[in-house]
DNA sequence: GAGTCGTGGTT
DNA sequence: TAACCAAGACT
């Protein structure tokens, strides 16, 4: 650790500080659905979808997925669809899979008891270095580190640590320093105090200084600099994509749906089928039938554009064509390829953009045949 | 280390 | 409104 680092925790009142933060948590602490208890399964379960995920979008699906799968062992034995749909909205749908393949492996290698030591419960798939400290230190009360964004935000201000807290090598930095800072006698409420006061007062802009429970004991505050600390460098702007997607019916009005591969963008989940468009924006249609022709043999006649989908995810934009359609010829249906029918279709999960596009079509619809 | 992987709320 | 952001992990 950088000696400045270990200067100014040396001139810490340490106990002092652990005092002050914990004491704020007791009190001022939100009640959260995996706060009720310390079941080593909702606190795992919710550590996961909190990743990169708002508390307030997260206490539904945590809710919903607890009736559905209460337990290690309901989850592991449960239909992948159905945990697939209980996911659907959430976003980064690998960490479900990586879930339930973990909780699997827990079921199987350690008779559904979820490790208590940092090796094993990190072998676990989806467990990276913040979920093991979460999860340990909630749940076992182990004194390790949990080291997320919050964390790495309230420390730089607290200890004044100007490293680029967007390089994956400053997380070390941050552990070294909660190793030293961590109640021994509490390491649970202290993880969860210093991700609370991220939350709640130590905020990425306009920090609230003046009812901060550790403002006395933090250096950014004594200088004057909390507006300028965390240094986190810019992320580069996403690229965009066009696509062309086709909602096609059959003579009975059953939709045409399919399902994505295993991996990459929205694996596994459902979708209507969709092109990826040569910057051509000429040929749409061309091109979705030419695609349907390659792979399904399928000539389906290409109807009116029902509308256009901007979807954002992280790294690239998605801007997609749709367009309504009838398929006449035989279509054989396969695990990755089905007609359904609108009440069925609601068993299936879709990506958000997808959903839109469900939507957009069915008030289409309505209106084109009243 | 840099790119991949969602979605919705906030500034 | 475009950029930024939210309890990261994996390749």
């Amino acid at each position: 650790m950088a000696t400045d680092i270990k200067k100014c925790i040396d001139n810490m009142d340490i106990k002092s500080f652990q005092d002050d933060l914990i004491g704020w948590f007791v009190s001022e602490q939100r009640e959260l659905p995996w706060r009720k208890d310390q079941d080593p399964y909702k606190v795992w379960v919710s550590e996961i979808m909190l990743q990169q995920t708002r508390v307030d979008t997260v206490i539904p699906y945590f809710n919903r997925f607890l009736e559905n799968f209460p337990t290690i062992e309901a989850l592991a034995y449960a239909d992948e669809e159905k945990v697939l749909k209980a996911w659907e909205g959430l976003g980064y749908y690998s960490r479900v899979r990586n879930l339930q393949s973990a909780v699997k492996e827990v079921n199987e290698k350690y008779s559904g008891r979820v490790p208590d030591s940092p090796k094993e419960i990190s072998a676990l798939k989806g467990v990276g270095p913040y979920t093991a400290g979460a999860i340990l230190s909630i749940a076992y009360g182990k004194p390790e580190p949990a080291v997320d964004g919050n964390v790495m935000r309230v420390l730089s201000r607290i200890l004044l640590i100007w490293e680029d807290i967007a390089r994956p090598a400053s997380r070390k930095i941050f552990e070294t320093a909660v190793r030293e800072l961590i109640s021994h006698e509490n390491p649970s409420y202290f993880n969860q105090a210093l991700m609370e006061l991220g939350a709640l007062i130590c905020t990425p802009t306009s920090p609230s200084c003046l009812l901060c429970p550790v403002r006395e004991h933090c250096e950014a505050f004594h200088e004057g600099v909390q507006n300028e600390l965390p240094v986190k460098t810019k992320k580069k702007k996403q690229k965009n994509v066009q696509l062309a997607a086709g909602i096609f019916s059959d003579g009975e009005g059953r939709i045409l749906i399919r399902k994505r591969p295993g991996t990459g963008l929205l694996a596994n989940l459902w979708e209507f089928p969709t092109v990826e468009l040569s910057l051509d924006f000429q040929r749409q249609r061309d091109q979705l039938a030419e695609h349907f022709e390659e792979n399904y043999s399928l000539a389906p006649k290409i109807g009116d554009s029902i509308g256009e989908i901007d979807h954002v995810f992280s790294h690239l934009v998605w801007n997609i064509q749709v367009f309504s359609g009838q398929i006449t010829g035989e279509i054989s249906e396969t695990p990755q390829l089905k007609l359904v029918t609108e009440k069925e279709i609601k068993e299936f999960a879709f990506p958000v953009p997808y959903q839109k596009m469900l939507k957009q079509y069915l008030e289409y619809k309505k209106a084109d045949q009243p």
